[in-house]
DNA sequence: CGTGCTATATGTAGTACGCATATAGCAACG
DNA sequence: CGTTGCTATATGCGTACTACATATAGCACG
């Protein structure tokens, strides 16, 4: 949005939310929400439910999806095992612990203030919602 | 919040914006809309002022709010003067020019956009407003 | 005079982003 | 049979950004 429009989706695209940059972040408890309601389970199908949910209107970026999952089994968030592929690749299959679960409660929280606090600056704001 | 909760402001704190990371993206319309509203005429003043509104839990770092002025000074956004300080050091005066307000309100549609989905997204979330 | 506040500005190490690329099994097409 | 395309996971890497530290400077207050 650096002159006024997005660079990655073009001029006619209208202003974008690729310049909030770092919605990378937003995958994160998006992964833990589809694996809780049970949405989605491995990597592929969460790339493709989150795309389709699209919190951001730029498409995900497959990396950073298997590279947060990876973070997030790490940090005891979700476990996960190999499912042989009947007929297609192995799928790597992934469950959201307990501490997963807390995880997602803690950036509800924080996504809800922020949503809130995002809204009542936009309503604030000259040709937001507020005039 | 990878162990659960925030980094910077210790364990006492509680879930944290901070984790969103790059809360910086949004003193760019902070500013815009500090100036727009004429809440805000330099660098400090909407540092104050953009700390006080805190769209984000953690405070705003001085550093980017002179950087992101700069930029937004190249882009055309807005025009700065000097004004020699009585009694205080000088003070770079800022003005939006129509340029910023066009990007301001694309801002706004972006975040407004944003701020849906985001809210849409605690709601369908277990934990959030939705059940 | 030393500390602290207003006010602006720059330096920098580390990290995250986003794109490109690698691998691999299978299907369908001509 | 070869090649294209889809599912599926994973890594490499240059650049840009973050977050913190530091620099400068005038004035006030004790």
């Amino acid at each position: 949005m650096r002159r006024g429009y997005c660079h990655r989706h073009g001029q006619a695209y209208g202003p974008c939310s690729c310049s909030l940059g770092r919605m990378t972040r937003l995958v994160e408890p998006l992964i833990l929400s589809l694996l809780a309601r049970g949405e989605a389970r491995y990597g592929y199908e969460i790339l493709e439910r989150a795309n389709a949910e699209s919190l951001t209107d730029s498409p995900i970026d497959a990396a950073v999806v298997y590279r947060t999952l990876h973070v997030l089994e790490q940090a005891g968030c979700v476990t996960s095992t190999w499912q042989p592929g009947a007929g297609a690749p192995q799928r790597r299959m992934y469950e959201i612990t307990p501490e997963g679960r807390q995880h997602l409660q803690d950036w509800v929280t924080v996504l809800e203030r922020h949503a809130k606090a995002l809204q009542s600056f936009v309503t604030r704001s000259p040709g937001g919602g507020g005039e």
